[in-house]
DNA sequence: AATGAATGAGACTTCATTCAT
DNA sequence: CATGAATGAAGTCTCATTCAT
């Protein structure tokens, strides 16, 4: 699939339910109003996301969403909030439990990136977070902590691993490989929700195509071979 | 120098007093207010700079500003002009030029890339126009037509003059590749211009010697060796 | 009455207060919007007035002006068809129903001509439009349109008839003859919305005893009688 | 009393010296100005009319006209005061030294008012005036005075000497006759000024004929003839 | 809880007027 | 005298937010 037929594909939806208070009133929020929200954001940017909008594309009045939210700025802090919770655990669990070289958990990794967030709606949340960061560096923080760091300490494990199995390079900079992973993912992201966005046309990528390829170069360069890929 | 530090590194201040007040501003006003209006659109984006802010940044008062650009729009797309689509020719012409292998050409044009753009206020301008191409399409195209489509033309020239050569495999997507050139300068300004930009310590990362890794990581997947990375 | 005392002379006032504020409002808004607009337009000239000005004049604030009408330029033609064009097909079936010689009817239409217009506030629309014009030259084609072409088609229709029964000239010139009608119109019109309203003491006409007396002085024109009044 | 004593105190302090000062400064003053702020005042109106565009059409810059006038406003009296300054005097003499009837007067009055304004740019001020007069309540007072009244004391003289010449009707009212005579006139002004500038194929009228047909219709109700006009 | 009419601060933009040159 | 760059008050219109119903 080319990057171009995948911009506006919308994904799946979160159905957990159960306890928690905080995940109560997660849930008797109207889901439809951070949902309409996200995609709008994600679109058209904060400031240019009127509230009225929202409402209107969740079926609910102006009012309402002013009922739940009590500002346009909570609102945008709620959608990332919403977005953003953790799915970590989970997916963390999979690499603890990961069999396999660590060549391939970093292929695994790229892959699910892909196509757990960057295929889906919640790359939004990515996108939207690098757009506005700066005019909410509350949130941006939040966010590093919250994402970006956990994240890269997974990535880290995983890197570590490899240098521990003797797999992977034993002088390799983690920090700057790390790095090497993700830039991919966050460039096919901003790239989806932007130009691309505008002018598919000229992007005829494939994604998938490209992650994968993208994971065997970078690879290419951790791997133990003779050669150092580093300087 | 390391991400972190480049971070809100402006260029000088205005150190000369030899007036001559009037005729000497004229020249210099649409300058002095690009140069306002770049630091405020890349710090808060399109919409919540005022075109106040620019004005008195710039040392005038709202109504000068409206003397030279029509419109805050116009004032935008004179902002990437000034900053990026007006010096292609010039830097294109080094690579009509270049004498050496197309690895280092490679390499020249990720160095100069991140040191006349990525390390400069110019970074702001890709910033920008990722952030809010979706809501300024005409502007997106008029981007894409301007300055990513040239550029993509260049690093497609390099790649062909090493596949012509020998020096690159035969076999290489030349789209896929260009990609991969993109995508580590990409990621850089657009951490550089958000999340990093709010938490410089948690970005300790040298975007030149990241950029010059990233370099040999990819010309080795392009270099006509053994074993191919492609797939 | 004297054209001095018909000056300034405004409606009725808003009596009821039978409440049940927000629905009757919403009701009754755009009706005491284009009232406090046309009062303004007349006195001020369009765009002498300001919109917040017609916002406070109708009881309402700047914002909800906007509401009910997208810009000024929307409220003046809201005001134009509230007050005349959109009054037409009653007026005109008034003379379809006509029982009477046609000398009566030019009497009627010119009676009716001033008291539902000439002495209303509606007059100062016609005013309005003639001062404004060629500022408006596409609110001045609707006006001519949706205005003045019916009402020329009334009189040629209520002149033709006159030809046809033998009770008017058969050489008249319709064309003529029409603005022969107009012209007591419109100049009374435009005195009372001009320098008669500065200096009424130098206007003691009373305009209906004008209006009957040209009535007369065109009708000996057009009449079938012996000496043609008509070159 | 004086022309500039009554409008509103121009510059000058009271040390009128020598003579001619007054025209002197006529003179001086760029009739170009004047000139070009009559035509788009009249197109326009006042508030639609830009200064630096009146300079411009002038062939000069925006603050030579301010040199010359202190204010827009200021533009604008000197504009009508320019336009309206007496040609009466010489006007009045024709008629004090008219020899013939005094329906032949009738039409040389309506035919030179529409030869030397209405078909020339001093009908723009009729236009101007009239449009503009509730704006300028103090230019519209002085107006009345200086151009109106001894206007319509003219028109008075013409029909008071038919009456005592027996060759008009005895009782007929004067003031009411007066603006028999006018209507036809300003209605024609305005006209050309606002509607028939816009859509002129909609007024295939020949004003020259008009203007004698209606002098004919109206004298055709003033003079002594059996049946009264009036009711 | 939900609505949507109403608000008013604030944004962009215009343009009469000033004044250094 | 003349210029035209600069100003800033004022106007139109937007939209987040409130609150009576």
């Amino acid at each position: 699939m080319s990057l171009s037929k995948l911009i506006g594909a919308r994904g799946e939806a979160a159905a957990d339910d159960v306890p928690a208070k905080r995940e109560r009133r997660k849930e008797a929020r109207p889901k439809e109003l951070l949902d309409a929200a996200l995609d709008l954001f994600v679109e058209k940017g904060f400031a240019a996301t009127r509230a009225e909008e929202v409402a209107v594309r969740a079926g609910v009045s102006k009012g309402t969403l002013f009922l739940y939210f009590p500002s346009k700025e909570d609102l945008f802090k709620a959608v990332v909030q919403e977005n953003i919770s953790g799915r970590y655990a989970e997916w963390n669990q999979e690499f603890v439990d990961f069999e396999g070289t660590s060549a391939d958990m970093v292929r695994y990794c790229m892959k699910v990136w892909w196509d757990r967030i960057g295929a889906t709606r919640a790359s939004g949340i990515t996108k939207l977070m690098i757009s506005e960061a700066r005019n909410f560096p509350e949130l941006a923080a939040f966010y590093q902590q919250e994402v970006i760091n956990p994240g890269k300490r997974l990535i880290r494990r995983i890197l570590q691993r490899g240098v521990d199995s003797g797999e992977f390079r034993a002088g390799m900079d983690l920090e700057y490989a790390a790095y090497a992973i993700s830039a991919p993912m966050i460039f096919l992201i901003m790239m989806k929700h932007s130009l691309a966005a505008c002018a598919p046309e000229d992007y005829p990528l494939d994604p998938e195509r490209y992650v994968m390829q993208q994971a065997d170069v970078v690879l290419h360069g951790f791997c133990a071979k003779p050669e150092g890929t580093d300087r």
